[in-house]
This record gives C-alpha cells, structure tokens and sequence, in this order.
RNA sequence: GGGAGCGUAGCUCAGCUGGUAGAGCAGCGGCCUUUUAAGCCGUUGGUCGUGGGUUCGAUCCCCACCGCUCCCA
C-alpha cells in the first residue's frame, strides 16, 4: 500500500526524488524525505559510502559516560580514545560547536565537535564538521574521541573522527513529543522503541519474567519442551482455532489454541516435569486485554496435584516479586497491589455465596439474579449463567493476589474431581487486580471419562469446541498417565501487570493491527 | 455488538454559530564555542481520514464508510 502511495508521490509535482528517472520505479515509502536524499547523493558524489560495509565493535555509551566520571567539568582526558555507534539524535549546532546525543543498546551520550585546539587537544578535524554539513538527526553514526565534560558537567566524548554507518532517509519523530499515536507506534515499533521513553525498558522486562520464570523451572528439575504448533485437532482450551492447510499432505491443520494435549502426552512418556514456553492462537476479536496469538507458560509435573501448583504459583510470583518489585507493594490500575506470597485461597462456592448472594447450583435463584444484573439468559446453561454471575459479581473484587479453589465440575471439563466432594474440581485460577493470571487443575487421566467428555464437547457443535474427538490423546491416557498438576499462565498479561500497562498492545512487539487504509470505503 | 471521543504539515497540536488553514518542532538559508526541548532572523511545506449530501460557499453542519482510543456487553 505503501509502494502505491510512493509512486503517486513521485509522480506529483512536489516529488521528494532527485534523480527521476532513476529513483521512481523504486517502491520506496513517501516519508523519504528529499533534503536527505540530496545530502546522500553528496555524499556519493564525495566518495562517501553512505552505506557502509561494516563497523567497529565500539564501546557502549555507558562506558564512555564512566570514563568521564572522575574528570573535572570543562576537562577531557587525552589519554583515552573511545569509540561509540548508534543513532544521532538532537544536533545542536552552534557554528564552531556542536553538541550531538548518541543512542545505543545501553542508553545515550553527548558526543561534540569542537572546532579549534586547547592546550592538550587539537580539536576536531575540520573534514568531520564538512561530514557533519551532510548529516541528519536520526542517522546512525560512529564517534571515535576523547571523553571529557563540559563545563556544565555533561559526560561528552570530544570527537576526533565521526563516520556515517547508514543514512536515515525518513525523518524521525519529533524529539520531544515522540509517536503519539498508539495506530502509528505500533506499525512502527522499529520508531517507537528509541523514539519513546520506556517502550524498550517493557520488553527488558518481559523478556526478565520469562527468563526469571524459566530459571526457577530449571532449577525444580523442570524440562522444558517445544511441543507442535500445527495441530490436526485443536484442543486443550475452548477457542476458536485459525485454519491452515498443509499442501503436501493436502490437509486441514489448525494453529494450536493451548500446547496442553501434547504436554501430558509427555507426561505419559515419562518426563514427568516439563514445560512449555510459547505462543498460541486464538481466533477470536482483538481488544485491549486480547490479541488473536498471545504467549503462554504451561507447567506439568507428575506426582503433585492442584495444590503443589499453587505452590507453584506462589514460588514464581514471589521470584518475580522481588526480581521486579523488591519493594513487595506496586501501583496497578490506582490499587496497591501486595505482591508477596503467600496468597489469600477462597473457595469458588464461597466467594459465590459471599458477592452473588446464593446457591450457583440453584437455577432459580441464578435467573432472577441474572435478570437483575441484566446478564443475557437466553439459549445458556444453567452452569454458564451462574459462571457469568460469578464472573460478573466476583472476579472485580479480588483485588489482592487470590487463589479461587475448587471449582463447579460442570465448568471444568478437564479437571479432577476432588475425591471427598464429587460437586467441585480440583481446580484453582489466580487472581490479581481482578485480572486473572493462571488456571490449573488435577489434571484428568482417566482414559474412558477423558473420552467421554470429548465426544459430549464434540457433540454441542460449538464453533469454540473441538471438531473432533482427540483419539491419539484418548489412546496415549490408555498408556497410564500418572496423577498430575498442571499450570497455564499468561505471560502477556504478566508483562502487562509487571510493566503498568493497560493493554496487551503495549507488552507485544508487534501486535495484530487492522489494515492500513487510506480510509476510501471498501468494495464488497 | 452498544455508547462516547478522536483523525488538520514529516512529528506534537490550535482552528470561535460555515467565508478553501495556523503554531511549535523537524527541513531549508543565515548568525552563534557550552547546549542538553539550545537561541535569534528569514523561509519551504497541506486533497483538513475517504466518499456523498446540504449550502453561493464546508476542516466546520448531515449521512455512510475506514482507522484509532476509552467505557460497556
């Protein structure tokens, strides 16, 4: 779309390219701005390659800040030359100095051009203020100089020679207000990551709760697994799959909606401890707490049952409790969330009983509080609509970390029941903020009841239920699986709570966006 | 799915009950050796999301559509 606009941009009178003839078919987008372009065919013209080949592995933009840190202000030390690479932001030119703020992986620093000696420095070469002439903000450069301060104590490297590595052809945003518009920043992300303060610092962090999550697994012995994305049957949670079709094989298979079947199968194998880091894909609408693939962490241990996984749960929150939140307290959504363990356990008919205000199990009671609530009835089960209420009246309210426990067993059709209470599953989801962050249970291992709730979910035609009854899994529980616990939690939504963010937008790099459109109505 | 708001220069935003658009930053031309949102003088840049309607005349009013945000289901 984008190649489109370009064209009919170069085509136009106010054309952004030189050399017409020679630049027009190119499918280049129209932020290529023509002053840039000019200064890059300068530079060629000056036998400059505005793309080179390769860079030097230079120091980080820490390291020459720490070299500066036992000099006085307005001093630099002769003695140490350091180089330094990443994307020129900033420039402020005051003819015979210029003051320049590199970006890199680390942070940022002032480099400066200083035309005319001092006493222990002869200055920055003049061919480097020529370079300079043919430069942009947002260009990707490498400094080598002398580190020093100014005389207001700035960390400053005081260049004796600068390189252009590429030529930045688009304009980047402007400097102080960056990319508002979250449509934009999000089609953008390679923009919004320097162009905006703590977009990057989410994804450190992100990528600090997986891997604080993984090492804790590591250490309890956990092995972690790569399980198929392509299923032939999607099964393991109640969701609307996305199609796709195998050409060789010239069949259907569907983007997995949970690793869960595959992972037990390995408990079956043997493994006994093992989990599972990666993404899943449901069909279903995009909105701020959904994107269609979503990243899970799925944990299955033989030989612990629903309470060893809350264990569990209390352990890793309580590793990322003080991995990211040493304080314990954190502000989320205006609550002060307590994140140290151990957690508050509820049961669910309790909590049923205490804010809906009645028995889940009696149907009349749930219609009349449903018609209050205004919660649609029409076409649900009576287990659905006392689940709605209890959703509705109850999961806004637990805004302390809280383990619900023991579920309804006719909402839990892949969990044990509890041996001294036949109406409830062993079953557990956690709740924090009113958002919850994991769901798990005792996990079924009975091979006959396994296959006779896949043929009662088949059987509804649902368009969130299997298609058909997952024999190869029926047939592996044939084999014995032993008794086990199982864990599912929502990365993303870990990232969201840990970060302070209202959207999953914000926690994903790249998430699912609409088409871009020039807004001209759609035939049909 | 329902409600509210938004869409104007590369970026951030103004634009009064309707008279075909402005600022700051960026860009370009100057001045400037201590800035860090540098400053000063000058200046280029717009299919006002898209399409239709009302009107002598629409960025503004109406309708539809596209996209984004928030709230609700």
């Amino acid at each position: 779309m984008n190649f489109a606009r370009g064209h009919s941009r170069a085509s136009s009178s106010r054309s952004v390219l030189p050399h017409e003839s020679r630049y027009s078919p190119l499918p280049m987008s129209d932020l290529v701005h023509p002053d840039r372009l000019r200064k890059l065919e300068t530079l060629r013209q000056e036998g400059v390659d505005p793309f080179p080949a390769r860079s030097i592995e230079p120091s980080t933009t820490n390291e020459v800040r720490s070299a500066t840190t036992s000099l006085e202000p307005g001093t630099l030390d002769t003695q140490v030359s350091l180089t330094v690479s990443g994307r020129m932001r900033s420039p402020r030119s005051f003819g015979k100095l210029i003051f320049i703020v590199v970006h890199d992986r680390a942070g940022k620093v002032q480099i400066a051009l200083e035309r005319g000696a001092r006493e222990s420095w002869p200055g920055t070469p003049e061919k480097v203020f020529q370079l300079f002439e043919r430069l942009d903000d947002g260009d990707q450069i490498q400094a080598t100089g002398r580190p020093g301060r100014t005389r207001k104590g700035e960390p400053t490297l005081f260049v004796d020679s600068l390189e252009l590595l590429a030529k930045a052809l688009a304009p980047p945003p402007e400097k102080w207000h960056g990319l508002q518009d979250t449509d934009t920043r999000f089609r953008r992300r390679y923009v919004d990551l320097w162009a905006n303060d703590g977009v990057r610092e989410v994804f450190e962090t992100r990528a600090k709760i997986i891997t604080t999550i993984r090492h804790l697994l590591d250490s309890e012995k956990y092995l972690e697994v790569e399980t198929p994305m392509l299923h032939p049957i999607a099964g393991g949670a109640t969701a609307r799959p996305f199609t796709t079709h195998h050409n060789a094989l010239d069949r259907d298979l569907y983007l997995r909606i949970a690793p869960e079947l595959y992972l037990k199968r390995l408990l079956v194998g043997g493994l006994e401890r093992v989990y599972e880091v990666g993404r899943v894909f449901r069909n279903e609408g995009i909105d701020t707490r959904h994107n269609p693939e979503f990243t899970m962490i799925e944990i299955y241990r033989a030989h612990a049952d629903y309470r060893h996984m809350m264990d569990l749960v209390e352990r890793i929150f309580g590793e990322l409790q003080k991995a990211l939140v040493p304080a314990g307290i954190m502000k989320f959504r205006d609550l002060d969330v307590d994140l140290r363990p151990p957690y508050r356990r509820e049961k669910y008919l309790d909590l049923f009983q205490k804010y809906v205000g009645g028995d889940f199990f009696d149907e009349t009671f749930c219609k009349k509080k449903a018609a209050e609530l205004r919660i649609p009835i029409a076409g649900k089960p009576p287990e659905k609509l006392a689940n709605d209420l209890f959703e509705e009246c109850v999961e806004g309210r637990l805004e302390q970390p809280t383990f619900i426990i023991d579920y309804p067993v006719p909402i839990c059709p892949l969990a044990k029941q509890k041996p001294d209470d036949r109406k409830v599953a062993e079953r557990f989801e956690f709740f924090v903020a009113g958002m919850e962050f994991a769901n798990a249970f005792s996990e079924l291992n009975d091979p006959i009841d396994q296959a006779a709730r896949f043929e009662a979910q088949v059987a509804t035609h649902d368009e969130e239920a299997p298609a058909a009854v997952d024999v190869d899994y029926v047939q592996a529980l044939e084999y014995g699986m032993p008794p086990a616990g199982g864990l599912g939690i929502g990365i993303d939504r870990l990232v969201m709570l840990f970060t302070g963010k209202n959207s999953i937008r914000e926690v994903v790099l790249f998430p699912l966006l609409r088409e871009e459109n020039t807004g001209a109505p759609q035939s049909k």
